[in-house]
RNA sequence: CGAGGUGUAGCUCAGUUUGGUAGAGUGCUUGGUUUGGGACCAAGAUGCCGCAGGUUCGAACCCUGUCACCUCGACCA
């Protein structure tokens, strides 16, 4: 194990500190480096290959519910994003303005796009007249700048890729039944896709959008034990139609409002890949978004007929998956340790003793677990280990995350709990945005979700034992 | 925005206490030998010591300012 030791020099170990650990293996996978501009990042090719992948899979299933992608403009006018009044004021602070064109003051100044709402209601507004207008179910690709005044790589940068999701309906109900729909969309793509164990909730008043009249989140417990908020599903109401003036002629022939919807997942997402699956050895990337899915590393290459087979084996692969052959000088336990650190999920070894026995070796990156797979069966094989690489893959974030499960009935269970490493805290909350603000002031969490399933709850206030309204999901939060 | 820390070769860092003109490991280039868990030999290239002022005969080192990054808070989609 002495050259194991040699390989994670670099990075420090979780155990010892978590955030540096983060930090060093973003840079060292070069998934991302720092750019000129304080807090704007730059997506390097591997770590953005990660998106595209992510974009693939989320652009298909939203197209497959009938969205259709749009691209609205980075800028938007003063007067534009002060129509409505709650949004304006949480988005405000961390707005950038354009103020000059060339040497000339504008008019008007414009701020670089922190979020589309506003573009699309003013859009919307123009555009529907007609119930027959209604519902439009749009999205957009893009980045969006907010100036965060700390930034972490992926966490939390001023400049960051997302998709937003704007939708508008004639009801009420068809408009919820959109962000409930987006929001199941988001969960099961995290746990399907990404593997990650997630809890599903809505945001109390206090952390809700700005502007929304209900948020929905998707919420996972990374390494450390802080939450991430992994994506939002937003429900407006009529409140953005209203500041925005944007009215139809219902089946009644009535004037009416319409209902809207947005929700949106940003390359954060990427970040809580890297702290729910990651180890000592780097990157654990799920299968289906990862790169490279399979790592072709020849053994004794300059042994007659070891590339050819290797070639051999790539021309068929790659037919079916992302997946690359190393036949770069290196040593073979070289090439292991870097395609570990980059998160490979298959790696597949062949050499002379392998070529003899028809068959190749296949290594799974979360345990290093191997097998021998016969190469006339090779296809079937590696989706075997896929699967079962996926299931533990969730099953031991799920395992983590439960095991720093809290419950706390009384505040000392939350101080309690508070002084030592844990998760999700569940608790019983009145309501009232007080307790919300004494366990942030005193203890740093703050309220993740209120839990979908709390109905017929009862029992009392955790903070101040008044009677109980909801059973909320609390952390320290990313 | 508050507290603390770090900026020296592509990377990780030593050198700063006590001022004298630039170092190590790794990586990189070339050639050769190697290849089942980070191989070896030989020859090479690489620096405005974050940036700007100041002190000094002389500054990576001392002083002032500034910028960036990291950590913990505060703030926050």
């Amino acid at each position: 194990m002495g050259k194991q030791e040699k390989l994670v020099k670099d990075i420090t170990s979780m155990e010892e500190d978590f955030a540096k650990w983060y930090t060093d293996i973003v840079k060292k996978a070069q998934l991302m480096d720092y750019s000129n501009v304080r807090g704007c990042m730059i997506l390097e090719p591997y770590g953005f290959a990660i998106w595209e992948n992510i974009q693939k899979i989320l652009d298909k299933k939203f197209k497959g519910l009938g969205h259709e992608n749009v691209a609205m403009p980075l800028l938007i006018p003063e007067s534009l994003l002060q129509k409505e009044k709650d949004h304006i004021e949480g988005f405000a602070p961390e707005v950038a303005w354009v103020t000059h064109a060339g040497s000339e003051k504008l008019q008007e100044r414009l701020c670089i796009r922190p979020t589309s709402e506003t573009l699309f209601c003013e859009y919307f507004s123009r555009k529907v007249h007609s119930w027959r207008d209604l519902p439009k179910l749009y999205n957009q690709w893009c980045s969006v700048v907010r100036w965060e005044k700390t930034s972490r790589p992926f966490l939390r940068s001023v400049e960051f890729h997302w998709q937003e999701g704007h939708t508008i309906h004639e009801t009420q109900e068809e408009a919820q039944n959109e962000t409930m729909r987006m929001f199941n969309t988001y969960a099961d793509f995290c746990e399907n896709e990404l593997c990650m164990p997630i809890i599903k909730g809505r945001k109390t008043d206090k952390e809700k959008f700005a502007g929304a009249e209900s948020t929905y989140t998707i919420e996972a417990m990374m390494h450390d034990g802080k939450i991430l908020q992994s994506g939002t599903s937003h429900y407006f109401g009529d409140g953005f139609c209203k500041a925005f003036d944007i009215t139809y002629q219902d089946r009644d022939n009535k004037p009416s409002y319409p209902y809207e919807t947005s929700w949106g997942m940003s390359t954060r997402i990427i970040g809580g890949i890297i702290m729910t699956h990651g180890d000592n050895n780097g990157l654990v990337l799920p299968p289906d978004i990862a790169p490279i899915q399979i790592i072709i590393i020849p053994i004794s290459m300059n042994k007659p007929g070891v590339l050819e087979k290797a070639k051999e084996i790539y021309n068929i692969l790659k037919e079916k998956y992302r997946v690359k052959l190393d036949e770069s000088n290196q040593t073979p336990g070289w090439k292991f340790s870097e395609y570990e650190m980059k998160g490979v999920p298959i790696r597949l070894e062949i050499g002379p003793k392998d070529i003899e026995k028809g068959q190749c070796v296949l290594v799974r990156r979360d345990n290093r677990e191997k097998s021998f797979a016969p190469l006339d069966n090779l296809d079937n094989e590696i989706k075997q280990v896929f699967i079962k690489f996926k299931e533990s893959l969730y099953e031991k974030a799920l395992n983590q995350r439960n095991s720093l499960m809290r419950e706390a009935k009384t505040k000392d269970d939350f101080r309690k709990i508070c002084s030592e490493k844990h998760g999700f805290i569940r608790s019983m909350w009145c309501g009232k945005e007080k307790c919300e603000e004494i366990l942030k002031e005193e203890l740093s969490v703050s309220s993740r979700c209120i839990s979908l399933l709390d109905d017929k709850i009862s029992g009392k206030c955790a903070v101040c034992g008044e009677d109980a309204k909801h059973l909320v999901y609390w952390g320290k939060a990313y």
